[in-house]
DNA sequence: CATGAGGCCTGCCCTTGGGGGAGAGTCAAG
DNA sequence: CTTGACTCTCCCCCAAGGGCAGGCCTCATG
């Protein structure tokens, strides 16, 4: 009954060198250790033990905590805090694992949605709207600084966001200094936190054309857009919508040839 | 714009040592390095790059995962079939933890339940038992192979475990060599698999006691059992049954003096 | 302009749980 | 006795940094 590490390796199914590590470490120390050469022999008691370490290793001990448990421990009663501990630690990560899933989920959603629409070339059309919980953060200032708003109401709403952002604008007219406008999300549910507003954005016919492309080159999809809305002689009621389909990701700022943005613009009748 | 590593760090809660490392493994390498004094100086681009490894750092994507992505994806579309890969990785480890937690777990309950009874000192006492379903496998031989039927029907049933183990003994005497008996555990369901065969085990009245110790030192109480039956004239039925209350533990063997075995015989009247 | 405080540099060792290999010694069977 | 398979120790390696020592660098203040 008594067996070389090679042997002992078979039984316990732990490698050869996680063997000599427990020894070094006083986690499982061979019955023998012959002086002259140096060899270690284990015996039947060695394997009840390696058994509980392989177990422990199992439940995501370290082995700093196998050797205490194992020392300390006569009887698994006896390790009922730590197991109590460890039980809660591991709950502790399944929660944050379940978190990056569902972030990962929904960026790959997002992103499948998007390469649907990519290839597309698009025109301006007219289609119904649908009134829409938001949750809105009113800004006054320049165009650009809508992205510190949609960061403001993206965290304040978290899990209760239910579409793509989007950006009111309030004024007839181009303003560079001086816009007033509406950094949104739609959102499922929610209730008004100090700067976000939730209300019904009402819905109604409207003009649409999705813009490929950066920020800076909006301008001529708002021209086409007017053009298409004066010829028919439509009514142009605000706010007047922008609604980032796809931006800069999540993760990388990607590239601006790609963006799809959606201006609506609501007709009157 | 421009920002020596310790501003960096503030800006980007990366530490300076992770920035050092990022740096010189050429995920994040600073916009401009002074020649003469190895002053490192980051700027605005450089401050994005660090949200994207942020943001894959907390996906528990590994530093050279970081780069490869980073070094190929122009867009969050071209890391499609990563984030999926690693969606799939993710998921994974919550399973894995799961199982950990259940375990975990039910070792925690079943040590809180014997805590409660392994202060009392046992009597023998008349009680019903329920018919229930069990899963056995009927063994030849001698007793103390009784414990790898156990393990091979525990095995065979994983999930669907719904109690204590216990032994079937069909002799009505004690044999050495040639004994009939059977490993069972109680089941919620379940199939018959090899050796293995799920059946209802029939209930009724039983003289019983709970046998704390060894079980070298079984007879004792068996005695207790048998004179308590003969007392009142009953009359033994077979099988006798043995439910290992609290015998070696799943991870340590733990101490025979707190094994707590009940010894039930049904009473036929 | 000098000086001192605080910031930054490199380099080294440490962590966990081993893997890989070199070079030397050992065991058992033919 | 030899030979091949085992085993020994020692050293380096991984990830993702933390901590510290000793020495420069920068910048604001006197």
């Amino acid at each position: 009954m008594r067996f070389s590490i090679g042997e002992f390796s078979l039984i316990t199914q732990l490698s050869i060198k996680s063997l000599r590590l427990y020894h070094e470490k006083g986690i499982l120390v061979p019955a023998y250790v012959d002086d002259s050469s140096g060899y270690r022999y284990y015996n039947e008691a060695n394997c009840e033990r390696a058994r509980s370490i392989k177990i422990l290793k199992e439940f995501d001990f370290s082995l700093s905590a196998i050797k205490d448990l194992l020392d300390k421990c006569r009887d698994e009663s006896d390790m009922l805090v730590q197991l109590e501990e460890k039980l809660e630690r591991v709950k502790h990560k399944i929660d944050r694992y379940r978190e990056i899933s569902h972030s990962i989920a929904s960026i790959i959603e997002l992103e499948k949605e998007c390469a649907m629409e990519e290839s597309r070339e698009f025109e301006v059309e007219e289609k119904e709207l649908e009134t829409i919980l938001i949750a809105g953060h009113r800004m006054r200032g320049r165009y650009q600084d809508v992205g510190q708003g949609l960061g403001l109401v993206c965290k304040k709403m978290g899990r209760h966001i239910n579409g793509k952002p989007m950006t009111l604008y309030y004024d007839g007219e181009y303003k560079e200094e001086d816009a007033d406008f509406e950094a949104c999300v739609p959102v499922r549910k929610g209730k008004d936190v100090d700067g976000v507003s939730i209300r019904e954005l009402k819905g109604g016919r409207c003009v649409a054309l999705i813009h490929k492309g950066p920020y800076e080159a909006l301008r001529a999809s708002y021209k086409k857009v007017f053009a298409y809305i004066n010829k028919r002689g439509y009514k142009v009621g605000t706010p007047i919508r922008e609604i980032y389909k796809k931006g800069p990701g999540l993760i990388l700022k990607g590239n601006p040839k790609n963006y799809l943005t959606e201006i609506q613009i609501i007709i009157e009748r």
